[in-house]
DNA sequence: TCCTTTAGTTTTAAATATGAACTAATATTT
DNA sequence: AAATATTAGTTCATATTTAAAACTAAAGGA
């Protein structure tokens, strides 16, 4: 995958999907948004197979997801982010939030966001760009506009 | 594959990625979502291949993603959405969202989010709960609460 | 009756993923 | 200094998924 035929679909959907619709792409950046990781981190973490982890590492770097740097004093490196991964949060918190909804164990693991100046908590909303406003979904309606 | 290793992850955007995180059942919820659609449909639209658009639309069934409802007065089905599979609007369209401003091609389709009673630009952004206020995303912090 | 549509199934080939063992280049320990 | 351990991969055999194309079965219409 991660180059598939949706990609000529000429829509942003498949298109992002086409670049982090594989099995591991979006587990590995949510990895390293924890912090930079090393290739042994990563591996044993998530328990993808280090072939496939080569392969896909390779990858993201060439997709401009992923950075390789070198750990000072010490013949390691770590895979951090680049600014097109991190703009990826808001989706990968908008799959958190469904996932802690609709999972079976709901008491696992959750995932919160939280306002740093105040703790209070956090949601993905839909927001009026021009003030900010908070809409509800029933207030809001989605269009395809051809380019 | 719609069940794999990391759903023992226990984190909630690999749960998400265990049921929604194959290769096209996001495509076959954005479809979906324009308006029911039938089997042929969805196939020629996706280009998907008919074994496997056989399968994920039983798993999707079976996940509670999608209702497959006969047609009235004609031997046809239409697959529907599930409030389960229309709670991922976020997610998806944050997806396209990283997808339009990341694509090679910036102009081609785009998805434009409208506030219905006003016709005014709409977005995901992230709110203060309490009273709706939009938040930069250098104003928030992202927790993982073991559960 | 014969042809078409719809929603699949079957089959074979190709692509991907898994798992485990192996390697090469440093570092660390004894 | 030699032996051992780490780290970041590679290699290879096997298993699982996916793709593509042809086929089927049931129903409707001409």
């Amino acid at each position: 995958m991660t180059t598939r035929s949706y990609q000529r679909h000429n829509c942003p959907v498949a298109q992002a999907l086409s670049v982090v619709g594989d099995q591991w792409t979006i587990l590995l950046i949510r990895d390293v948004m924890i912090g930079p990781q090393r290739f042994d981190e990563l591996q044993s973490n998530l328990g993808i197979s280090r072939n496939l982890l080569t392969q896909r590492l390779k990858q993201m770097v060439k997709a401009g997801l992923l950075a390789k740097r070198p750990i000072p004093n010490s013949r390691r490196y770590a895979y951090c982010l680049t600014p097109k991964a991190l703009e990826l949060r808001p989706a990968i918190l908008a799959l958190a939030e469904w996932g802690q909804k609709w999972r079976d164990e709901p008491d696992a693991t959750r995932v919160e966001i939280t306002e740093k100046a105040t703790g209070k908590s956090v949601g993905l909303r839909y927001c009026r760009l021009e003030d900010g406003r908070e809409l509800k979904s029933n207030e809001i309606t989605v269009e395809r506009i051809p380019g």
